[in-house]
DNA sequence: GATAAAAATGTGACCGGTCACATATTGGGG
DNA sequence: CCCCAATATGTGACCGGTCACATTTTTATC
């Protein structure tokens, strides 16, 4: 492989002239651009980023983390942070946790030994204890995450928005409103549980633990909650259930198609992200839309600007509208009471 | 930034016994051992990986070309990857091309530049003159992809996959099958037609041009492709439609029940990977199982034995098997001709 | 055509580890 | 207590660009 010498040799000038040819090719003559052009068509030649890299110690490259790759919500985030990372010559490099903390501070690590300027955090688990970045002083922005964190993170309204999906199911004439988590630890689910309680108090329903099912954001877990609803002895049976994602709410739909219940006459189901498939189940979920690209490609920018610094690398919120869509998985409740 | 100078100055010892107290401490007398380690965390040392990296000019990071990060398969395909990356202690870098010749020739100079040691192509488009690494000889190796290509590759035999589908909506008395492809262009579109066309001959039924409509893998164009089937004036109206992935099955569902058309009562549906949705579907798609995680594994493993020469870069396949699945969304054709 | 200013080019050091080799230290056997 | 081998440690060069600065060449002005 050519290297800048073999180059320099060739066109019969110096390693410096080389470089300013490739970089500030109006610093050089005509005739001198013309032969180092020349030698490094012959060559082959091509830039060793590595090293340039190493000299300027800087390798544009941005670390996400997601726990989960196979989630479409962050499919579209990722998909904003790659077109933020594109407009400013950044790469990004996917790093999937699998919620495994040795995978995280792997990557964290690839920040601390410069094989990347900077992390972005999707959805992380709350800065109890086992948060790593705050105690890696690294260029860091949260995505879809907590308030509160110790740096930067861009998101909506997660209490706000659960709170408009019990003020509709409420509406609706639904008292009896479970809810299916995610993993308790989760900041989301967190978040959206404050909102959950407090839609209820909103409209004067007392808190039921039992209408509360934790799931971990995967289609299956959805089923699975369902079915221990299904399963109680007791009589609390919801005729609603709010979901905190898409995915989980699809699962309960199946489950509750294959108990006979209908959605959104027997129970109503609503769900969270509004994913492409959403729209695409039987019925088409009513859900809340996170603006996953727009949040990708506000929070890269961000982080962009904290590694160059341009901006201050201070924990402002950016909070991003989010948008509650009707659609036919609730409906009004009916009233031939516990029929079920 | 501490630098293994001031270790070596802070321990007082030189920088050579500072790298082997990091990569072979056995080789250095106890006492120095534990003053440089000392010194480490005096300091706060960490080695700077893009110097590491520069000089072994290799830096164990694989590109994984996706062209769509949206795309569950590849999601599953891409977990795959990482496990076997993991497993050697390398990362992967996951390029979203969408399509884009420009995005994917970006990526591919970060192998030349050796910001990466090689290339993983997902899906890619069939080697008529678009396609960039056999010019650029890098080390690669394509997923998911097509026979015949100048590298190695790791995939199922499509042809057989879908001949199997076909096979089996004729078993069920179906002759009028609709197909809902992928892009034109695409590798797995040319395959699996002429695994839909090798089904008919198979069969006996005569190939029909207006049976086939063009999709791209996204939901919509389920919808959109089945749309066009029912507006059609003539009367060639599919009894079963086979799609080429799960997302457009699903999409043409969703068309075919505003159609007040039941799947399958009154028509047949397969989709094609085994998406997690597609179980929980309704009605649940009867589909191909593509062995995703494994595919990314493989081919992982394969490229990195490349890349470190333990094994020559043939252009071996790796075929593994897929699976048919039979769920609900095939049934066999009804006898009372032409209802719709 | 001489002189100063501007532009073009070249030189050596450097980024931070690592390696091959040279040198110093230790230990055991006679 | 000396000698040789084995072990431990240090030295300088190097990876491939880039930068600051020194040097040379060109251009402008009188």
């Amino acid at each position: 492989m050519a290297t800048i010498r073999d180059v320099a040799a060739e066109a019969g000038v110096s390693r410096a002239t080389v470089t300013r040819a490739l970089h500030e090719p109006d610093k050089v003559s005509p005739k001198r651009l013309a032969k180092v052009q020349a030698a490094i068509q012959k060559l082959g030649y091509r830039p060793n980023m590595l090293s340039q890299t190493f000299r300027a110690s800087s390798t544009r490259n941005l670390v996400v983390l997601a726990p989960n790759l196979a989630n479409p919500f962050f499919a579209k985030v990722i998909a904003g942070i790659g077109a933020a990372a594109d407009e400013r010559g950044y790469k990004i490099l996917v790093g999937g946790t699998h919620g495994s903390q040795k995978r995280e501070s792997e990557f964290v690590k690839m920040v601390e030994t410069r094989l990347a300027d900077g992390i972005l955090q999707l959805s992380p688990y709350l800065n109890g204890g086992d948060n790593l970045l705050p105690r890696a002083h690294v260029p860091a922005v949260s995505v879809a995450g907590v308030p509160d964190t110790p740096y930067a993170s861009v998101r909506i309204d997660n209490i706000a928005a659960v709170k408009e999906c019990i003020r509709h199911l409420v509406a609706l004439g639904h008292r009896q409103i479970g809810v299916i988590t995610g993993p308790v630890d989760n900041c989301n689910t967190i978040l959206r549980l404050q909102g959950y309680r407090a839609g209820l108090r909103e409209a004067g329903i007392r808190f039921n633990p039992e209408l509360v099912k934790v799931g971990n954001f995967r289609l299956n877990s959805g089923l699975e909650a369902v079915a221990e609803f299904a399963l109680k002895r007791n009589n609390v049976k919801p005729t609603a259930i709010f979901c905190m994602n898409d995915e989980m709410a699809i699962g309960a739909i199946k489950a509750l198609a294959s108990l006979r219940l209908n959605v959104p006459e027997d129970v109503s189901v609503i769900g969270f992200d509004n994913l492409d498939f959403a729209s695409f189940s039987t019925p088409a979920l009513t859900t809340v839309e996170q603006p996953g690209h727009e949040m990708g490609y506000r929070s890269a920018h961000l982080l962009m600007d904290i590694i160059e610094n341009t901006a201050p690398s201070d924990t402002a919120d950016t909070i991003l509208p989010y948008r509650f869509i009707v659609r036919e998985s609730t409906g009004p409740v009916l009233r031939q009471e516990d029929s079920h």
